[in-house]
DNA sequence: GAGTGGTCTAGACCACGGG
DNA sequence: CCGTGGTCTAGACCACTCG
């Protein structure tokens, strides 16, 4: 329709990206400068930094002061994971919400739990088991250990209104964690929670928050086979 | 160390994010404009402007022509994940890396693999099964469908030296596609391959690669249980 | 219609780090 | 040292969309 006499910088990002993938610009080679290709396409050498700098985001060229813009090597896939809100992932498969509170109580950290917390065993945390149904049908188990001092106010948060993770999103920011998936086979208790056989290969996403160095919270949720976590590439 | 009197835009990134950690600026609430932060940052309007995106690509704000800029009542957590190339994966481990090629054939799409990549059974395809070893023990077994035209040569390449995936990276590039991950029994095959009991939960990952909407590949890497893929959060 | 963010410019200075 | 990318400015025009 239009026919255009200038580049935008998504233009160049696409034509960047094309010569790249055409092979015009060799994996590991130097691309030309700044100001050259902002004097190819006619444009300010802003303009050419803000396609650049958005390929480098997306890990297709590495830029370095002085050395200049190369086409990086191996180009490391990266996939952005949406981790969803459970409540908003079950209403968008169209299936009632509704969490079940199995256990909310003050407990010593075990073994395992200190160790994924980075605390002494034996500290005493707050411990809650949900489960999360869409409909009459389990979607999900949640096994969550959070610092009592850090999220002061959760042990007694009305907790029929909003989930534990919504109240510590409000109430105990993070400034760093991580996030694990993985699989496992389920054990008895998570077999009968879930309604799925014992032994079967279970989704498993661990989750760990922390403010300022300290842990937050350290939460476990556990997927019935057939779950898949997506993203686009 | 240093006396700053002015703020970059990494300075305004860090002190917005601060107010709206701290609650100053309210989840749902909308924001100041560009032009009256520029004044009370005492910088140029295209400074704040790079900070209030960053923050929005980091999904913290919501800004729209016109309307403003909000921020995010619940933030969706975003994980982005470094899919790792798997000879360097074994080798940042420290095993000796080593792909064994099982099978490379032309076989027509069975249903399963003809509904991943969107073409009619029995479309005739490329079948590639490789076990990727760490030392002596299988690290994780690859079972990878190709489309024979856009992948060309493929079916001819010395697999001894690059993997088929380093191949398609080079040979035929994508244009988008899609990543999944999870859990799954072993079968029998996979479990003899793996060197783990039959329904161990395997930990699956599933990537599919267009051209232009024409599927190049879909592979499925399957991991023996313990496997973890993290990401910092 | 008007206010907001989105983009672009032409220029400037700075920070890093390869040679 | 000095070329490169990183950042900032002051201004301008545009695109979108809410009221």
């Amino acid at each position: 329709m239009e026919n255009r006499d200038t580049f935008g910088w998504q233009d160049i990002h696409a034509e960047v990206l094309r010569r790249i993938r055409s092979g015009e610009w060799a994996a590991g080679s130097t691309i030309p400068n700044e100001v050259d290709l902002a004097y190819e396409f006619d444009c300010a050498r802003a303009t050419v930094g803000r396609a650049l700098r958005a390929l480098a985001e997306d890990g297709v060229l590495d830029r370095r002061r002085r050395a200049g813009t190369r086409v990086v090597a191996e180009p490391v896939r990266r996939a952005v994971f949406a981790i969803p809100v459970i409540r908003q992932e079950v209403e968008a498969a169209g299936a009632p919400y509704r969490a079940v509170l199995l256990e909310r109580s003050q407990a010593p950290a075990t073994e395992a739990v200190a160790a994924r917390m980075a605390l002494p065993p034996g500290t005493p945390l707050l411990h809650l088991r949900t489960l999360h149904m869409a409909g009459d049908r389990a979607h999900c188990y949640e096994d969550r250990w959070a610092d009592p001092v850090l999220a002061k106010g959760l042990g007694d948060a009305p907790l029929d209104r909003i989930s534990a993770n919504e109240w510590l999103v409000r109430n105990a920011p993070y400034t760093d964690g991580e996030i694990a998936f993985s699989s496992a086979a389920a054990g008895p208790g998570e077999a009968e929670l879930l309604g799925i056989p014992e032994g079967a290969p279970l989704f498993v996403l661990d989750r760990v928050t922390r403010q300022e160095g300290r842990t937050v919270t350290a939460v476990r949720l556990v997927y019935p086979p057939g779950y898949r976590m997506t993203a686009p590439l």
